[in-house]
RNA sequence: GUGAGUGUAGCUCAGCUGGCAGAGCACCGGAUUGUGGCUCCGGUGGUCGAGGGUUCAACUCCCUUCACUCACCCCA
């Protein structure tokens, strides 16, 4: 038996650990200039909270859930869930300090694990990150474009290029003609569907228009654009506007659905290229049905979550191979020596300076080697001859130059050579 | 849940028609007793995913199984 990470579980060292880490700063600077206050709430939910807001029939309820039991002596059925999205926790924590009723308007970011079980496949884990935004009490088209804008910034300071795919899905008022006009298109194409189509034809007809086996006939579907009402047609009209003025490279994707009944209007996906199969780095859209749906006032919502290990992927190598280098590795030469590097250190990490302190254990000429493999720009050598007169040997390992310094001048050499 | 591909050293992989388990990189040491990278020399490191079968002989052929990867499904 081998101590392996379970399927569908990543371990993330180094680089890629690092762009991760890159991705959620930039979301973060991103989230901090839109004014967005962050919110923070359990991994662990009722499992009543996703089939409310999912549907108790749906895949995601029945199968994706990972369900754990109360305490390892409680066995039988479960009535908690780790979430596997961030939407539903966000508004049940919004319904449980009332903020429906008393300050409607919110703008909230999240960020952390989700968790479905899933066959894992490119950029599809069974723990991944989301950095997820929500926004209520706003039904205005300029907060759709805003939120569209917001990534746009976002995808920008990562230097990602990326395809902006965005829909109407209509609202309470027109989508069941077009459901229902779609119902019957698939049933009069019935011989010529495929078979998973005959199970979307049953459960989620929007989904027909997406179907990979036969995109030509999915083509030949009814298009939601044209069943929009007055009302829907305006507000998308004012998104598109809005993403003009500013410049967004956006697409109408008249086949990118959602399938459940509470979105509603304004949808998008960020499409990625270079992640695989699942290339939708970040999705979102309007869900003006949910918060009442979970038992709220009728409060307007939307939002979008950015898939952080997604975009990782499509972050450029050249982007975080670097950064985790120190500014210099200390060597420390013979015992008296030890408790002075170890101040030296203090000293010049309090001026802001990244230092590792390498082990006195080694030989001197491994710890050259090693300062040179964990790519630190400088050495520091510290002996009892440099203890003695009260000095630092500070060697240059990239120019292969050295000099002998008095110790209160090493932070702002290092410093300098910084750049 | 369905389909395809891949499992050989820490990593990336080679291994022919069945005949001694290999290379590069990495790591450790030496050439250089307080000086890295480059070079040279040496060394550590293997359940060939696992189990079974065929054979004088299996990393190689056959069967089973497990794991991983990609894709489908699904994607709230």
């Amino acid at each position: 038996m081998k101590l392996t990470r379970l399927r569908g579980f990543q371990d993330y060292l180094g680089a890629d650990a690092r762009a991760l880490g890159m991705v959620e700063d930039c979301a973060r600077a991103m989230a901090y200039r839109h004014a967005l206050n962050e919110i923070r709430i359990p991994a662990l939910e009722r499992i009543e909270l996703y089939e409310r807001s999912s549907g108790e029939t749906s895949d995601v309820v029945q199968k994706q859930l990972y369900r754990v039991p109360r305490a390892s002596d409680s066995p039988g059925e479960s009535d908690q869930a780790l979430r596997p999205e961030g939407t539903p926790g966000v508004i049940r924590a919004y319904l449980e300090a009332g903020l429906d009723r008393g300050d409607p308007e919110q703008r909230f970011f999240y960020c952390g694990p989700m968790f479905r079980y899933e066959r894992p496949q490119k950029g599809r884990l069974r723990q991944f990150n989301q950095f997820g935004v929500e926004i209520f009490g706003r039904a205005d088209a300029a907060c759709d474009a805003e939120l569209i804008i917001m990534i746009d910034e976002f995808r920008r300071a990562l230097g990602l290029e990326v395809r902006f795919e965005v829909n109407s899905l209509g609202d309470g008022q027109c989508r069941p003609a077009f459901r229902a006009a779609l119902l019957e298109w698939g049933r009069a194409h019935h011989a010529e569907l495929c078979a998973d189509c005959h199970q979307r034809l049953e459960h989620n007809p929007l989904r027909l228009l997406d179907c990979k086996t036969d995109a030509a006939l999915a083509q030949s579907a009814p298009s939601g654009g044209d069943y929009l009402c007055a009302p829907c047609r305006a507000h998308f009209a004012t998104v598109e506007r809005l993403l003009g003025v500013a410049g967004v490279p956006y697409v109408v994707n008249p086949r990118l659905v959602r399938g459940l009944d509470y979105y509603t209007r304004t949808t998008f996906e960020v499409i990625s290229s270079a992640v695989g199969a699942q290339s939708a780095s970040v999705a979102g859209g309007r869900y003006d049905g949910l918060v009442e749906a979970l038992g709220g006032a009728a409060v307007a919502g939307t939002g979008f979550a950015i898939g952080v290990e997604r975009t990782a992927l499509a972050l450029a190598a050249d982007r975080h191979a670097a950064g985790g280098a120190p500014d210099a590795a200390i060597i420390a030469i013979g015992e008296a020596a030890i408790a002075s590097a170890i101040e030296l250190a203090r000293e010049l990490r309090a001026g802001g300076l990244r230092i590792e302190l390498l082990s006195p254990d080694r030989a001197v000429k491994a710890s050259f080697r090693r300062a040179d493999r964990i790519g630190a720009r400088h050495a520091l050598i510290l002996g009892d001859d440099e203890l003695r007169a009260g000095v630092v040997l500070m060697r240059d390992l990239r120019a292969s130059a050295q000099a002998t310094l008095p110790r209160g001048e090493v932070a702002a050499a290092l410093a300098a050579a910084r750049g």
